[in-house]
DNA sequence: CATGTCGATATCGTTTTGATAGTGACTTCG
DNA sequence: CGAAGTCACTATCAAAACGATATCGACATG
């Protein structure tokens, strides 16, 4: 696959870094609390040569951070940045879709700790309070691109 | 990779059919309106062999639609199904996070085509209204699951 | 000092990708 | 009529990525 990077769409610059798999899920267990290799590991059955290739790009791309967390024996662990933080709502709406179109029952739920309501995520353009796809959208290419 | 398909996380289940940045950007280009295995080559820059692949996996797993536009000569096109119109949030919700934290000049915006102010995607818990991230989330598996 | 922990790397076979060329069923142009 | 073009797609094959397994290095613990 092409570097992505530096495509003027956003979703394509976005997958650049997060297009697979296992980084989604990375950064799920992250979300849900995971810091550590050995728990990376074990939750995801993944093989630690990828775990590893993983991990650095999340951090090189600024989504997790790489911490220190014991001198001796020398230990480190991941935990979210800023950015990593504001994935969450990605990780939302694909289990969102999922719910709607994947679901079955044997499915992990998720509810509002203080509610109890389950969580029911729809995403919605702020200016006008419209769910995405309800009304007709208008595609702008940058300034001095081609076509 | 294992099959994601019959884990009970249903992040995982989604990216099973979707977790890989050539389905994402066919879907993004299916929404743009692409319907045509050259539309998809020429936009993309695939390789046909992977783009036979990939709208194969699309549309056995209900993303697509195949349909014949020609009868002679015998021309084949994809279409977007209910699944595949449902998944505009999911890369609203990337093309946002790329705004806020991969953004420069140069890049591809939309416009709600009535009010014309750019979209701004958020997502939200319909239940509550509060923006994913903004209140603490209970993550409940499913009974008889193991731990 | 043998064993365990834990974040990694080494090795190496398998799988997937990707570039390029070609095919088949037509239509259209000259 | 025949040559050339369109378009969805397959064949071939080298290169890259993946994945399983074993191992390392720096320590702590019994």
């Amino acid at each position: 696959m092409q570097n992505l990077s530096d495509q003027p769409c956003l979703i394509a610059r976005s997958l650049a870094l997060v297009g697979d798999a296992w980084s989604m899920l990375i950064m799920r267990d992250a979300h849900a609390g995971l810091t550590r290799f050995d728990e990376f590991r074990k939750s995801l059955g993944i093989a630690p040569t990828i775990l590893t290739r993983r991990l650095a790009a999340l951090t090189e791309d600024g989504l997790l951070e790489k911490r220190r967390y014991s001198e001796r024996p020398p230990r480190e662990e991941y935990v979210l940045s800023a950015a990593g933080l504001d994935f969450l709502p990605v990780l939302f709406a694909i289990g969102a879709w999922g719910r709607k179109h994947r679901s079955s029952d044997g499915v992990t739920r998720f509810f509002d700790a203080e509610t109890g309501t389950e969580i029911d995520p729809v995403t919605i353009d702020r200016a006008t309070g419209a769910p995405i796809g309800t009304r007709p959208i208008r595609i702008v290419p940058p300034a001095g691109s081609a076509a």
